[in-house]
DNA sequence: GTGAAAATGATTATCATTATCGTTATCACA
DNA sequence: TGTGATAACGATAATGATAATCATTTTCAC
């Protein structure tokens, strides 16, 4: 089956070579915002001459393209995810590394307030929630 | 004059070296945020053997101390400031890399509500609002 | 002053990511 | 269907920020 990623792949009149259909089924494979060598791993499941600086380019491209999202949480290595339709935030669990996603529109509205109040335009945030479970 | 941080730093029990004095004054002497070379530069003003490892090594102490916060606005290079008493988040001009810092209690109280809807206990968070001036 | 422990400076190692470059695949068109 | 131009690929080297190592120097309690 074609993942929603091949079908916007090939939308953006790209090459949809064999390496970029595989890392985009990759991603849509693996589930929470994957690492890169996530990614390389489960595309070599497919073909294991996949190489890693093809996974490092086609991120890159993809996400210049607007197709992913990449993520640095926590200072580590990047994460990506499919780009939503609607933007949203994460709760990061300290311990697993596990996010939850979520959507405030109060947050979101102060923040282009506390923007503008400052005589600026808000172009873009990143804000992360750091968490753990409540018995611990 | 000793600086604020020079106190913080002896106040721990904490070797006050001549390194160590340099470092935390080049770090007060610095408006917005200094990178670890910029604070290098500044210190090599004062004493031009100063090692970058001395450098690298004495700002994570003085993070793990409390004494620093450290910031990695915009996936660079790492940035350091003084740790302030009140929790503060930043604006960051996209063009400058000038930063503003503000506290919105609306906002951190909603943060804190959001991890608790999902069972979660916050542990902190990290809140950046990318800007540009109006006029652009 | 002396010796153990800590800190420093110089240098090397690490790790994620990007650049390079020779080879291979793709595509428009004859 | 061949053919060249161009794009993409794989292997590998380079980069850049930060951490680790280790021999030397400094500090401090005695
Ligand atoms: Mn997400
Ligand atoms: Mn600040
Ligand atoms: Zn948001
Ligand atoms: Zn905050």
């Amino acid at each position: 089956m074609e993942s929603r990623l091949e079908k916007r792949v090939s939308n953006t009149g790209l090459r949809l070579t064999a390496q970029r259909r595989i890392i985009a089924r990759a991603i849509c494979l693996i589930e929470d915002h994957p690492s890169v060598d996530e990614i390389h791993r489960k595309a070599l499941e497919t073909n294991p001459n996949i190489s890693i600086a093809t996974v490092y380019r086609t991120l890159r491209l993809f996400e210049e393209l607007g197709l992913l999202d990449k993520h640095e949480f926590n200072q580590s290595r990047a994460r990506y995810e499919e780009a939503t339709e609607n933007h949203h935030d994460h709760l990061i669990d300290i311990e697993t590394g596990k996010t939850i996603e979520f959507h405030d529109k109060e947050i979101e509205a102060l923040q282009k307030e506390i923007a503008n109040e400052n005589g600026l335009r808000l172009i873009g945030h990143r804000m992360e929630l750091y968490v753990r479970p409540l018995g611990s």
